[in-house]
DNA sequence: GCAATGACGCTCT
DNA sequence: CAGAGCGCCATTG
């Protein structure tokens, strides 16, 4: 049970790191995407795009977070250790209108969401 | 505490 | 424009 609760405490230490991280997902607007490089900087954490990855990667089904919006800063749809996964992005991103060409890739002049601030 | 890992990115070729 | 290489940095074993 003590580990259960330590374990507990880690997952709020990260989430305090990736709430952040979360919060600029939420601002994503329908039928846009962003780089995992871009959410980084705008969630105060320059070069730690990787990090964003690991933050999604941990997310739960259900918890509003349009992780889908997220691609790499190539256009495309990362590749994961489950390949469903990735066929459901593109599915969902799909259907947001987001168009992806031939070789897979969104054409990020039109699509890349790009904020204010 | 060191070494490996990862839903990444930028530069050079 | 595509592929290879190197850099970054928190998390994990």
């Amino acid at each position: 049970m003590d580990a259960a609760i330590d374990m507990d405490m880690d997952s709020q230490k990260q989430a305090s790191r990736w709430q952040r991280i979360y919060r600029v997902v939420r601002r994503i607007p329908h039928g846009r995407v962003a780089s995992y490089g871009l959410v980084a900087q705008l969630a105060g954490l320059p070069r730690q795009a990787r990090q964003v990855g690991y933050a999604l990667h941990a997310l739960k089904r259900g918890s509003r977070v349009p992780w889908q919006r997220v691609i790499n800063a190539r256009g495309e749809i990362s590749q994961r250790a489950e390949p469903e996964a990735e066929r459901l992005q593109r599915a969902l991103l799909e259907s947001e209108g987001v168009r992806f060409d031939a070789r897979g890739r969104v054409e990020l002049a039109r699509f890349a969401w790009r904020p204010k601030r």
